[in-house]
DNA sequence: TTATACTACCACTATACACCACTTTTAAAC
DNA sequence: GTTTAAAAGTGGTGTATAGTGGTAGTATAA
């Protein structure tokens, strides 16, 4: 279970440390992709081969499945930790969560986020949640 | 499991680089033919024999099938890399691809799929999902 | 025999990777 | 609170290799 918040940096080289407190949970490397919101997931190689699995099953002969297919692999990359446990983040990966220079990285359960801090702190940014709108939605879910 | 994506180019003699990434699932060979969509696939020897397994258990009595097994067997072609890791793209798969010059390379769980750049980046490209319709689609398959 | 096309091999360049050194932060002991 | 040590994070350098372009050799056809 992946929790906590730190904030680093991405150098020229696009290479960005994974907290130690996280890596620790993900052993010797892992799987970085596009999120659901403006920013990059990191899961274990076993989480990621569990979900795969899950697709595999899916029909081909359905175009959405095959374009399903394609955004889930095409947008991942498996990434190895060098001896600083710093992992390179793909250009187009970086582009997508608008990445420059800060990053917020925060444990989400079974996964880790990985944030752009310009984008995290942007005053718009709606995957942040406020008190308020917080209770309202949990409650919809019995929470 | 390929997955990633890469930016490559066709050469005047219809050479194209397979990634070395993708290139190290593969072997010395693999089997080139046309994909689903305006694109081609490349499977592991392994894999297109299954592939072809698949098919021989459909019935041939529906024209439709005879016309996919055609698609899909006819303009098949074993390729091997030369030492750079590239291999030759025949004629009528180049042209069925709408390949020119720029290609893109990914990975989509069993097989590469390769893509003129043009014919992917196009605006009315819908084999290429959109971020809103990945969210839905996770929801519609339970992830 | 000549010309053309195709294949295999070779050489260069840019990029990516692995390694090393340093700085900063955290933790612990006195 | 201060000092010390260990771990975590940052930056830079050199080497290997991936990717591209080109050349030579072989085969095929005219």
């Amino acid at each position: 279970m992946f929790m906590g918040t730190s904030y680093n940096s991405i150098d020229e080289k696009n290479r960005m440390i994974v907290p130690s407190k996280l890596r620790a949970g993900l052993g010797t490397r892992c799987i970085l992709t596009k999120g659901l919101d403006r920013c990059l997931y990191i899961y274990t190689t076993d989480d990621w081969e569990k979900q795969m699995e899950k697709i595999a099953q899916l029909p081909e002969s359905d175009p959405k499945v095959r374009a399903f297919i394609r955004h889930f692999c095409a947008n991942a990359a498996e990434c190895e930790f060098d001896r600083q446990g710093r992992i390179i983040i793909p250009q187009e990966l970086k582009a997508y969560a608008g990445i420059e220079k800060e990053l917020v990285t925060m444990g989400a359960m079974s996964k880790i986020e990985v944030w752009s801090r310009d984008v995290w702190d942007a005053p718009d940014n709606d995957s942040k949640m406020e008190n308020e709108d917080f209770a309202k939605a949990l409650a919809e879910y019995n929470f």
